[in-house]
DNA sequence: ACTATCTTTCAGTACTTCTTGAATACTCTG
DNA sequence: CAGAGTATTCAAGAAGTACTGAAAGATAGT
């Protein structure tokens, strides 16, 4: 796949292209592989796309111009920008005397992981701390009796319960850091932590 | 979804189970939160699910205990057990005297996260950096010709793959440490990170 | 209020991924 | 080495997701 994209934009250097189309092909480069990634982390591939196009261009675009830069539909284009919006690493926006709208992308990279994190962290991981106390509650000597509770099959439960509570909630005030010292500070946790490592 | 697991598991407490079966109904819980996040991070829900089996019961596990408990097919499980395995955060393993494979999760998380970790940089984040690399290269004044390569549109795409390539390498790296350190050393790199900040 | 331009929605279709179950292969044991 | 018990594979079908295009909805200018 990349051998094919690789050897065409090689080709059509050769053949002359110009100046334009060049960057055009390397930034499809950009484009493709980000998709594919996004893909594999439950991020739908166009969704990805669009947003590796907003951000490898800098520039400002209309709804046409993703049309037909991106071959998808309009309806697509419509959808996938609004929920880039919401996730809000795209702003959307409007130029003076202008009737379409456009869209840019954050240029913060460390921002945009930072609202990425909380929210994933938001949707998906507070969920299974939740639900981890919820069972180490029930597995409780009050809800389960004296007897219950000593099983060894409840016994190990509970180990293993606990192991991932600890991890989930490691992992949580992690995230959490990254959130909150978004931009600026995050560059700081990340030396702290590289610097402080063999 | 939750308020219906929940209430079954309350109302069968009321009804006077056995032990065992409270015991069940708590794993499954568990297993259910642990799927849909899979779900949502890219790993098929069934896989997750038999993950969290084997993970919060602390037993090993035999194909047919897998089929029973989470009522799916022979070929599924089987399928999935391999991939599980392949991942590394499963053990086949084999009882003297009995016919059948038995399988059993690691018990450290830490260890399976690295694990995890190290096999989604490999296979998602180091093309990505190649990517960005090889699109630089294609940028470079050398391929593009002097006129070209000042024009303002590669500037911009080229300071955006500045950014991204730096954040990529930190992640990278960051990754990479979790990688080496796994187990012991990882409590460690994490409670660094954490004194260290405010 | 009408029109031109642009955006959103959504039913239907295309595509992808997951699951099954039956056929096949393997591996012990007598 | 026959056959019972197990494991694996894989084609077909089911389920789930994504995409399109056309129609409806906005909005701004006249």
């Amino acid at each position: 796949m990349t051998t094919l994209v690789e050897s065409d934009a090689a080709a059509a250097r050769k053949r002359g292209l110009t100046p334009e189309q060049k960057l055009r092909d390397i930034q499809d480069l950009f484009i493709r592989r980000w998709g594919e990634m996004g893909a594999t982390w439950g991020i739908n591939r166009t969704m990805a796309e669009i947003h590796a196009l907003l951000f490898i261009t800098g520039k400002p675009l209309c709804t046409d111009d993703v049309m037909e830069r991106l071959n998808i539909s309009r309806g697509n284009v419509s959808m996938s920008l609004r929920a880039l919006c919401d996730w809000g690493i795209i702003r959307r926006f409007h130029r003076r005397g202008e009737r379409r709208e456009y869209f840019e992308s954050l240029s913060d990279i460390w921002e945009m992981f930072s609202i990425i994190a909380a929210e994933r962290k938001r949707r998906e991981m507070d969920p299974v701390l939740e639900t981890i106390k919820q069972c180490q509650q029930m597995l409780s000597e009050q809800s389960l009796g004296k007897a219950a509770a000593r099983d060894e099959d409840v016994k190990l439960t509970r180990q293993r319960l606990a192991g991932m509570e600890e991890f989930m909630a490691v992992t949580n005030k992690i995230f959490e850091q990254f959130v909150t010292n978004a931009k600026s500070g995050l560059n700081r946790v990340v030396r702290v932590l590289l610097k402080a490592l063999p």
